[in-house]
DNA sequence: GATCCAAACCAATCCAATATTGGTTGAACA
DNA sequence: TGTTCAACCAATATTGGATTGGTTTGGATC
């Protein structure tokens, strides 16, 4: 017999099923009741009636999933709307290399459009990251930093995109241990990179602020992936 | 005394908690202690403390909320949740625009990327666009090709932000009506300009996958704005 | 009489333990 | 063989209790 072929007993149970499907009253959600509950009201054994529902799952009558229960209608479509289904299914490197992807274009659309009151924000978060007492303060002014040069792309849809891209960042690093030392080194990289993105954009130099922003990216992943205990930036 | 106007002790309990602040170890999450323990550790009754954090917040320096706890910071913003507020303070130009500068990267990446298995999908959304025979059909099968190429930069977090986009694109294209003739004609410009990606994605020419989106967005952009009737690609 | 405080209460949230549920395996059995 | 049943597994839902910021109240203090 081939392997989609079907017994009698389980046409028999499928047609059951489908009538069963056809009388009964489900709750608002289209969930029908439990496999164990479900064989045992049609007399059939889980087996066979799993292999039943399999066969309309196979149709598209229904959909299952672990944990949820079994569903009449088609699955619905898994478009990552959950922030915290993403993060599980991806790590911190992943994401930086989204950033990587996206900051450098964000850059250099900024660099077209930001205002001088933008300009002069980026300046300030620039000087409260050279100032900061502590990696805490550092990272708030840091990342204040990068949503101004977002914000200064003036388009709302770039700035969801950015925000939510930080938001999986926080889940995601969530729960990485901070060792280090007390405060930024003076010296640290990313003042001079930060810099220079500025001016770029200050500079109306497109080319020059996406260019900017991926060296200043490339070695924050540098950092991330050398010495995951230190924040990267 | 004005509303406004503080007591000698709180302006005392602002200082010592901005001590307090600038001294302590705070988790990686920036969160401080409950206010319960807070007010006993420095000495001071909830009521007092309540009002010194109230002044905090007002700065911006802190942030709280009930059953979370108070968090140093600015308080965070969750783009998922709002998707519909986001979509109505944009516009599908804005969108497009987003679109310009996110895709040609998300495909330069995909020319790195992309499985073999990937390039043959986008061939046959490529020839399921042609044999369309009505523009649902023609769209189902168009963003499921853009879709792909997302998918072939294999990059989970890259692929829920298009996901993302997208979603705020039918909230924002939702009720625009389509009048439109009945199928796309079969010169449509999408054809070749589709067929420019997926080669340069199969060749892994980086740029020429990055171009050649940039063209088709382009084309849709212009199409988009002149006659809003028709779908655009 | 006006403040201030401690305690109690409230609703939102978190957290850990427990229960469900579809999926899988293996032994018993026909 | 092929079927059934029971046990197990991992993902998810649910539940109850503990936290936590916000609010109210009654009494103490000056």
């Amino acid at each position: 017999m081939s392997i989609l072929s079907e017994t009698s007993s389980d046409r028999g149970t499928v047609t059951q099923l489908r009538a069963y499907l056809a009388q009964a009253e489900l709750p608002d959600d289209g969930r029908l009741p439990p496999e164990r509950d479900l064989s045992e009201a049609l007399g059939v054994s889980r087996t066979e009636l799993r292999k039943a529902l399999g066969t309309l799952e196979a149709e598209g009558q229904i959909w299952r999933h672990v944990g949820k229960g079994t569903f009449v209608g088609s699955r619905p479509i898994d478009t990552f709307a959950d922030l915290t289904a993403l993060a599980r299914r991806t790590n911190p490197a992943e994401v930086m290399r989204a950033r990587l992807i996206m900051e450098p274009e964000i850059a250099r659309a900024a660099a077209l459009t930001a205002t001088p009151m933008q300009i002069a924000e980026m300046r300030a978060c620039q000087a409260r990251t050279r100032e900061a007492a502590t990696w805490r303060q550092y990272e708030n002014w840091d990342h204040r930093l990068h949503r101004t040069i977002a914000e200064a792309a003036q388009n709302i849809p770039l700035l969801g995109l950015f925000d939510t891209l930080n938001a999986l960042r926080r889940a995601v690093t969530w729960g990485r241990l901070r060792s280090n030392p007390v405060k930024p080194s003076p010296d640290h990289h990313s003042f001079a990179e930060h810099q220079a993105i500025v001016d770029a954009i200050e500079n109306r130099d497109m080319n020059g602020a996406a260019a900017a922003m991926r060296t200043h990216l490339r070695t924050v992943e540098r950092n991330l992936l050398d010495r995951q205990t230190l924040p990267g930036e």
